[in-house]
DNA sequence: TGCATATATGTCAAATATGACATATACTGC
DNA sequence: GCAGTATATGTCATATTTGACATATATGCA
């Protein structure tokens, strides 16, 4: 893992575990991280690509437009069955969850 | 989202919202729950095929090994997040990875 | 410019997920 | 039968995530 790359996830408030005894779980945690970017990204573009807005995708979720915006701005207090949930409920396609969840072969160095 | 489905999630301790007034949320909330069993199913794979058991993964993961079963017997408590760190423990494959995300072919219906 | 609409950011009480633990139930080989 | 190992299930105090709200900052358009 990256360490240049830790320190800026963890500069935007990630709690990633820093590979002193254990490199392998700082790896799991980090990359965990990074899927759960990618998808937060495939999120906005689904929902942009659609003309929804943050407020109608909120309550089409049963949530806030404030939670919206953290679940695109890849906010550290964002769970990944959330995201996930944001997606299906942009209805994305089959071939956009596909490619947004291919994301992981970036992700998987 | 077919009935007899919910119900057996339901009879699993899941809860989905029943569709009344807003249809479109029980789905993206059946859709999650089938995603996340899917994926449950795919870590018990993989974590067979490499002969490790629940104890040596949960210490690579820094959890217990009465929580890795719960992830594998798809226990509502149990969150996306943990399921796909869990996975990224195995070790799991790009191509393992790929099939498992892949399932949302299945979900998507 | 001003006004509407969209998005971002911070906070918080309530809801949910967590690891740890006890304990139960398989499944071996002896 | 027993002992050892693996997995399942229930509970709980603690930690994290939640929607909601206030409010700040864009963005577009008259």
């Amino acid at each position: 893992m990256n360490s240049a790359r830790l320190k800026k996830l963890r500069a935007a408030g990630w709690k990633v575990g820093d590979a002193k005894d254990f490199l392998k779980l700082s790896d799991e945690e980090a990359m965990l991280v990074e899927f759960k970017l990618a998808l937060a990204g495939a999120l906005k573009q689904a929902r942009q690509k659609r003309r929804i807005s943050q407020m109608d995708l909120a309550q089409r979720l049963g949530s806030s437009q404030s939670r919206v915006a953290k679940i695109e701005a890849g906010d550290p207090s964002v769970s990944l069955d959330l995201i996930v949930k944001a997606l299906f409920a942009t209805g994305a396609t089959r071939r956009e969850l596909q490619r947004a969840f291919s994301m992981t072969e970036k992700v998987v160095a």
